[in-house]
DNA sequence: CTGATTGGATTATGACCGTACTACCATAGG
DNA sequence: CCTATGGTAGTACGGTCATAATCCAATCAG
């Protein structure tokens, strides 16, 4: 492959951001190192560095493509509370709980993030709130940047949630964790908007 | 140091629990090598294997270690809903957000315990189940065990609402974020116990 | 009070993996 | 055909977990 239109070497570059974001979360940050990363692509690692500066880059691309792939799923939802509601059971569901690779990036990573250093972790919320702002938009449609901070506690709570049930050994006990989440999600958006 | 009575082993075990519980907190699990653990402790990493039987033993011990500790923090605070509160303000004070190492491991380490193996796994359960029956008793003194989901719905928001202010590169939203979190937490205890 | 014993540590080593970089190569486009 | 591009393969150098050989000093037996 050689000389290409610009747009052969941005779709190797997509090709790796997407299979990174899926490695990443299951793996972790520390635990994926660029060879396996690359080669989840089908390259080898020589490679990396003529598509990004440093992991980190990468990983805080990886991260920003993963929140906005979310971003996305969220658009196809049925409209206003109704569908927040079926987004809400579907992020606290055994199904997502089992299946990190495919899943919300921040519950695979936020604690790893929170270690990174200031321009990824700068992605990161910059992305997230993008996230955020549209779930506010649903919530209040006349003026969702003040339930930009509730819905954030919200959010803290799903991810929560969602990482604890990951962590629990006792099965039936993760899945009622699930299930409680699932009720105080609720008790939050029936409660605060205002 | 040679031919102590058992003590002094022990000793040294409780030393390296202790110091790398911090670390652990700090780097994570995946970032923290065996040599800076011991280094830690005044140790070089020789000397591990005589104390520990691999790494992930070594982790799993001292996130009980660090749980137990947590739990004799909370044996501290008055006693009924009014510590609790207390209790609350604290661990979702920017402080605690500013002091990893010294914090909750749960926050520091939680999607990376998910990633662990079983038996790591079942040590954290066990841990933390210890620690939330002794606030269920706080919440419910004649019936504990019905208030343990309950709890644990609670402390996941915590920790989800910690992790997410570290991971935000904004200050200000950082610290709306923990508030938002200590109303969200008085709103669930205030609903919920029944 | 002495000295062999022995537990706990150090240093060294194994094989491997980490990030980062560079020289080289195959090929497609002009 | 020849150049430039995107990739491969190999290198450098340090860190990873784990094991093994060695060493040192405190304790207990005599």
């Amino acid at each position: 492959m050689a000389r290409y239109g610009k747009e052969h070497k941005l779709a190797t570059r997509q090709r790796i951001i997407e299979t990174a974001g899926r490695r990443l979360k299951r793996d972790g940050i520390d635990g994926s190192g660029v060879a396996a990363l690359m080669a989840d692509a089908g390259l080898t690692n020589g490679a990396f560095y003529a598509h990004f500066e440093s992991k980190e880059d990468l990983v805080a691309t990886a991260v920003a493509d993963q929140l906005r792939d979310q971003r996305e799923r969220l658009a196809a939802a049925p409209p206003g509370r109704a569908g927040l509601d079926q987004i809400i059971r579907a992020y606290l569901s055994p199904e997502h709980r089992d299946s990190r690779e495919e899943g919300c990036p921040s519950a695979a990573l936020l604690d790893e993030i929170g270690r990174c250093a200031e321009p990824t972790k700068q992605v990161y919320t910059d992305s997230v709130l993008a996230f955020i702002d549209d779930i506010a938009a649903r919530l209040a449609p006349h003026d969702p940047r003040s339930a930009r901070v509730a819905t954030l506690g919200v959010y803290a709570l799903m991810v929560g949630t969602l990482q604890l049930s990951r962590a629990l050994a006792d099965q039936e006990l993760a899945d009622e964790v699930l299930e409680q989440g699932i009720r105080n999600a609720m008790a939050l958006l029936d409660d605060a908007p205002h």
